[in-house]
DNA sequence: AAGACACGGTTGACGCGTCAACCATAACGC
DNA sequence: GCGTTATGGTTGACGCGTCAACCGTGTCTT
């Protein structure tokens, strides 16, 4: 054990608010927000990222890997979803012309009204619960705190897969 | 449909830096503090929390009410989790003696140690991708922020059973 | 050309979270 | 006391997310 910053100690009062709230916040809001969007529109959380990023491309049509990258899913996550969405008529799966392993997702029309119908009330719950409660400032904060965790998220990243190499001997 | 406050139009781009930041650090920091807390000590976030509830509590044991509180969970996640937990022996269940309908739930010795092992992971993973990375202007934004929407939340939840009764035809 | 390896994607198993239905007990109204 | 309703908690079914194993195809090395 004791791995790599371990002895830091507790936390301080100040961070251990910051901490608190951000985590009672995110649970709640992201459980209100998905909650709402399915019983509202029947799609969930997952249903819309999937369906706005095929919105958002050209022809309403993506190659799994460019999806993938889109909404950062894990390969084997998005494989499931897109088949029951595909079940569910939303989209639809062809083969790949450039590459014979790949596959190319399409919005069906269903899928498209789908998304279109629910972009209102997404965009109306967004607000009502997280953006029209703060100030121009604590927006730009929020920005650039998840900018400064994201940040150091993507540098542990590319190196995951090497050190996972590594690590099991090589 | 056209709820309540439909019409809003799209975000601005400040709205939206901000909302984009968040989903994409929400997602990401959550699932890279669970996956590495699980790998480096076998407990899940939801392990942890409830843990850390019970060794918090006099006498390392909590009413199943008191708990379900404390976490802000369903009670039917509670009462799933807490018999996966009592199975791998984290936790105890015993039967109430004031209230027969109620249940307390008692930390294991084994638990105890668990979630005494697995703090330092915790916190150490905590400051390393959030607390950290922030200045200590940015950790007060970000408990004004969280308290925010945690007071807009709390304000929709005492009614959200009311109103279910009333449009359920009272 | 042949083998090794990387890559895009799928599959199956399993634990998790939610919903709705349920059970037993307690509290309330009369 | 007796029926009604509310409450604490459990259950089962079902869709979801993760992991590890897998399959077929492309790519690189020689």
């Amino acid at each position: 054990m004791a791995t790599n910053a371990t002895r830091a100690g507790a936390l301080s009062a100040r961070e251990e608010r910051a901490w608190d709230g951000y985590r009672r916040m995110q649970s709640l809001l992201s459980s209100q927000l998905n909650r709402q969007l399915i019983q509202e529109t029947g799609l969930s959380d997952a249903d819309y990222a999937i369906l706005s990023a095929l919105l958002a491309a050209p022809g309403h049509r993506l190659r799994g890997l460019a999806l993938r990258c889109e909404v950062q899913w894990e390969k084997s996550r998005l494989s499931h979803h897109l088949g029951r969405m595909q079940a569910r008529g939303l989209v639809l799966r062809e083969d790949c012309v450039e590459d014979s392993r790949g596959a190319v997702f399409q919005l069906t029309e269903a899928g498209r009204e789908a998304v279109e119908a629910a972009t209102d009330d997404r965009v109306a719950a967004v607000r009502t619960y997280l953006l029209d409660l703060l100030t121009p400032e604590q927006l730009d904060a929020l920005t650039e705190i998840s900018g400064a965790v994201l940040a150091r998220l993507a540098q542990d990243d590319p190196h995951r897969r090497a050190v996972a190499e590594l690590a099991r001997g090589v």
